[in-house]
DNA sequence: GCGCTCTACTAGCGCGCTCTAGTGACTGGG
DNA sequence: CCCAGTCACTAGAGCGCGCTAGTAGAGCGC
């Protein structure tokens, strides 16, 4: 019922080519799996014909046929841009590695089991998880059931890989960084219940502690909007604290944009640390002295757990943890007198 | 080479979950499927019975058996936070339709032949683009070979769907705004090459003319940094605009920013417009005045062209255009005197 | 001539599923 | 008592490919 001449009669199949070629389909298999046992002449013909037909090898049958899939699923919040840059981290190592990578996406209207069902269903051989919010008992479950690799989150005990930041390390350098400059007062504005946020919290605790200086946090969460909101509070008191380490960089961001729309300069009247060191903080205005997170690090450390993991059965999950780096920017120095 | 026991023997298929129940392959098939044609019981001892093996049905295998797949292949550009927005709408739309959804992701790395590629050899049966910057002629080819759908770019002629915003509309509402504000200074900074940009351009030259004011475009991009260097050119002039009409929300954000950091506020001094209307510029703190572009609206779009074109191969793409709509917040007011 | 290896190829099963065309048992109307 | 009409279920042919086992023919040493 189409148009008429060019119907394109359903896509051309393995064996259109073969016959167009005047071989068999295990030939053309063969060519196109780049195998030895074809000569060039052969080859040349079998994709000389492919191209002419629009031929395409289906992934399906092909997953099908041979028991693996060799794709990795990810699984990331659409939202969060941290994940964009692991994303991007994740791509050249896993074709590096030859395999396929499938994202599904978790946001406000779509939730984690979904995505991960997503994944598993399209034959998914290993799951990168960037940053799950999902129980432990679940991720446990799952672990078993799949290779899982983690990236963001400490999961002791748990099955799966666990790829992160020294979370602890990093905001000690942050803190220390701030008590050098003679800061004697920081609060920290921490995650709520977003992946590592909990060892954020406790090493922010432990730095400010060990320095016999008060601690204070106030809840947040890694978006602007926390940010903003913790700023509008602290504006609200009577004094303010001189430096604010964020639990990340968007938080950072939305306390910057409050101080700054309430007249403050930084590092002038205030400081700010952040955490992540994602592409918006490197921008020259913004300038954001962060803790700086691996993202090609930890994207690559994730697809070489999975597939490793994947090609010894035998391997136990690990835990992989990568130093932090202060990054010290604009928005940090002395204290106001 | 597992602990031992529950060796999971490669995962169990439909004909261990048949063997299990007592009853045949295709019973199991059908009752996965929903289909009528057995009996509750029988059901429930299906149901129960894949859930105690983990059974899990192959999509693999499910595409492969029928002839369709089901599924929808949707480019991303990974840092585009209004194609977060978009991807967003268009998992609940593809949903209710009964389809699938498989994300790839462009980025510098790794360019969209590619995240095409990668979606068809996955048996997407149509592809929605979100903001390709491919050619014309890559996208008229690919349209012959595919179902495809594009999202916020303009393509006449073309073989694909496109779903795009009335850029024109909305720059010329932004523009007429804040000529009844009573600017008469209103410079552009346009996204470049980014789609889109060349009508927003068109139509912010033909509004101001309109109102026989001077016309100025700064050349800029879809991101914060080309805010900020637009900014700093601006400044480093004798005298400023008195609005901006940015090409998008992050050029917005970046102008915002540069321009804060150097004294100003929004809008005593200067008067900003973005485009997208991007989740960040709701915060309490951007507030930005932008034109609202509907991502659920053109998600939905998106789907629904995609699917209904599937469905009804003799339908010729179509071009679906939104209105799209002033948002006045708190970046636009009455110029300085 | 024989056995041997090497190259270039082919036959055909099976991956896990869907789907068409059934089969047999049970109703109920005439 | 027969036949049409359900209902619950099954047999078996593929979907497009990968892969193992095998073959035909050429070349080579003896």
């Amino acid at each position: 019922m189409r148009e008429g001449e060019l119907t394109s009669r359903s896509k051309p199949t393995m064996a259109d080519v073969a016959a167009k070629v005047g071989v068999s389909r295990a030939l053309v298999s063969l060519v196109f799996r780049g195998q030895p046992g074809a000569s060039q002449e052969t080859r040349d013909r079998v994709f000389a014909a492919a191209e002419e037909l629009g031929y395409h090898p289906d992934n399906a049958a092909r997953l099908l046929a041979r028991g693996r899939s060799r794709t990795l699923g990810v699984m990331v919040t659409v939202h969060q841009s941290f994940q964009a840059d692991l994303v991007e981290g994740i791509y050249p190592e896993a074709e590096r590695l030859g395999y396929d990578v499938l994202l599904s996406a978790t946001a406000p209207t779509r939730d984690e089991a979904k995505a991960v069902e997503a994944l598993l269903s399209h034959r998914c051989e290993a799951l990168i998880l960037l940053g799950p919010n999902a129980e432990r008992s679940a991720l446990d479950e799952l672990g078993r059931r799949a290779v899982v690799a983690v990236v963001g989150r400490r999961l002791p005990g748990v099955r799966v890989d666990s790829i992160h930041t020294a979370d602890t390390k990093g905001i000690r350098q942050a803190v220390d960084h701030l008590v050098d400059l003679g800061h004697r007062h920081i609060v920290h504005v921490d995650g709520g219940k977003e992946p590592g946020s909990a060892d954020r919290r406790r090493a922010y605790r432990a730095a400010v502690r060990r320095h016999k200086l008060p601690d204070r946090v106030l809840p947040g969460a890694h978006d602007e909007e926390a940010g903003m909101a913790a700023a509008r509070q602290l504006l609200s008191e009577d004094s303010l604290p001189t430096a604010v380490v964020a639990g990340n960089d968007r938080c950072a961001i939305g306390l910057m944009h409050t101080f700054g729309r309430a007249g403050l300069e930084f590092p002038r009247d205030i400081s700010i640390v952040g955490f992540d060191d994602n592409h918006l903080s490197h921008l020259s205005h913004i300038d954001l002295t962060t803790v700086h997170q691996d993202a090609a690090g930890l994207a690559q450390a994730a697809v070489h757990a999975a597939t490793s993991r994947l090609e010894d059965e035998s391997r136990a999950p690990a835990e992989i943890v990568l130093d932090p780096k202060l990054v010290v920017r604009g928005t940090t120095g002395p204290p106001p007198p």
